[in-house]
DNA sequence: GTAGGGTTAG
């Protein structure tokens, strides 16, 4: 409530304003004439507001709720206006966290006569919901209506069908669109990227008569997230060199993964450059992130706390402190990283299950066992955070690495069977490899086994312990039962 | 005075 009322002082007012005179302003408005000057004078307002705050629930629902209150719909006319905002609010709806409330708005008003603007909305909806059901429904409706041939709507239809996932429905309208424009290209380039269609993609997008900044992207980040920064990255450089396309700040976001895949330190600073040049470090906190992120991944956790400690303490938002955690996690700085969190904590951020992974991490690779252990029980009891079982693999490998394998045993036994996992048990053996400890490493033997009967590598994983402490009988017992089950694991290889 | 696309931390 406070937020809102510091960052929407203006709509606070009106609404206070409107709700104030209640008994009045409310009557007043049910009493309104259709179509008097004051009420569309009213209803232009509403619009504003709802342009100036699409991203607020609360804005939309003051506004929703007004408009409910205040007899438009009872009114005869100004049907164009009353439609304006019907539309805007589904607009905003739709783009906000609660895309449902757009459906039955237009269900509760489904007298009105809708045009093509309603449709687009309401396709969005249905892609923010992830309902491909809602999605045919409304393919139908849109038939039903007579906007199928809308360039819009089909667009709208196109990327419903690709959020989705259902790609063969989205190819089909696109297929059959008579006429397409770019954003149509690129949803459906963006939209088979996403699922890992990539050579499709590529191809729609070699193909595409004209590639704006956003087509580039959105190939960009397909191959960046399929694993294959080299390509990613010689298009990011075809794209701002060759072609003169100036990277967007979505761009710079595509592209960091990539760099951080390949540990490109020179890329990653003259990226910094570009969007220090451009503005973009100043006024997007996400590419201040990932800029971190990056520099640290790309070795040079220097740069990464430099550029931390350069963003003011009130830029910095709850993944600026997690991410530079994590950078003094995996460079094994674990009294950094434990410091970063007790000043998080001393500026009131929260931190959540991310941030307290990461923390966990530090303590586990800079051997801090104590301090780890200190913080899982902050974690528990005075931030109410149920570890996940990444947790619990952190904290195993932890006590693990420390030697302390009675207490890491203990933790694996005391996880929820609902979460557990045979990766946890393959850490705990690795740390009986680690420490010879033939004992435990049999009774975690036998969980793997429990848990996964085909998997190879655990039995060559406690052969080698057996081997290793010059029990090669029992190693050659466990050989033995390897080969009965036809386990067998294929040898390192490497191409050097 | 309403339309469409690409988004950070493990």
């Amino acid at each position: 409530m406070l937020r809102l009322r510091r960052r929407v002082p203006h709509l606070h007012l009106i609404a206070k304003g409107l709700s104030c005179s209640c008994s009045s302003s409310l009557h007043h408005a049910t009493h309104l004439r259709p179509n008097t000057p004051q009420q569309l004078q009213l209803l232009k307002q509403l619009v504003s507001l709802l342009q100036k705050h699409s991203w607020s629930r609360q804005a939309t629902q003051q506004v929703h709720s007004h408009f409910i209150t205040s007899g438009f719909l009872h009114s005869q006319q100004s049907t164009s206006y009353i439609l304006l905002l019907v539309n805007t609010l589904l607009r905003c709806y739709s783009l906000g966290q609660f895309p449902l409330e757009a459906l039955l708005l237009y269900k509760n008003l489904n007298y009105l006569s809708f045009d093509s603007f309603t449709y687009t909305f309401l396709l969005h909806t249905c892609a923010n919901l992830h309902s491909i059901f809602s999605g045919l429904q409304l393919h139908a409706l849109v038939f039903k209506v007579g906007f199928q041939s809308q360039v819009y709507v089909q667009t709208a239809l196109v990327y419903a069908y690709a959020v989705c996932g259902s790609l063969v429905e989205a190819m089909h309208v696109f297929d059959e669109m008579p006429k397409r424009n770019t954003v149509t290209w690129n949803v459906m380039i963006s939209g088979l990227a996403k699922w890992g269609h990539l050579q499709l993609s590529r191809s729609l997008f070699d193909q595409m008569p004209t590639r704006t900044v956003v087509s580039w992207t959105a190939i960009i980040d397909g191959y960046t997230r399929m694993n294959r920064p080299d390509e990613a990255l010689s298009l990011f450089r075809r794209m701002a060199i060759y072609e003169g396309i100036k990277p967007s700040e979505i761009s710079l976001l595509a592209i960091f993964p990539a760099i951080s895949i390949v540990g490109a330190l020179k890329i990653c600073q003259s990226v910094h450059t570009y969007g220090e040049k451009r503005g973009f470090n100043i006024s997007n906190i996400r590419i201040t992130n990932s800029l971190i992120d990056s520099y640290a991944k790309c070795g040079c956790i220097k740069s990464a706390s430099r550029l931390f400690e350069d963003t003011s303490a009130q830029r910095k938002n709850l993944v600026s402190w997690t991410s530079i955690i994590s950078s003094f996690a995996m460079h094994g700085m674990g009294k950094e990283a434990m410091e970063s969190f007790e000043k998080m904590e001393e500026v009131g951020m929260k931190p959540n299950r991310v941030t307290f992974l990461s923390l966990l991490n530090a303590c586990s690779h800079g051997g801090l066992v104590e301090e780890g252990l200190k913080f899982l029980n902050k974690m528990l009891n005075s931030y109410q955070i149920v570890p996940d079982i990444k947790h619990y693999g952190c904290l195993i490998d932890m006590l693990g690495r420390a030697g302390r394998l009675e207490e890491a045993e203990k933790m694996a036994l005391g996880i929820p069977v609902e979460i557990l996992n045979v990766v946890i048990w393959r850490t705990l053996l690795g740390a009986c490899s680690f420490h010879d400890n033939v004992e435990m490493g049999e009774r975690v033997t036998s969980k793997i086994l429990e848990m996964e009967r085909e998997y190879g590598g655990d039995y060559v994983l406690m052969s080698n312990i057996f081997a290793g402490v010059g029990m090669f009988g029992d190693a050659e017992r466990l050989r033995k039962l390897m080969d009965k089950r036809n386990i067998f694991k294929v040898p390192g290889h490497s191409l050097v």
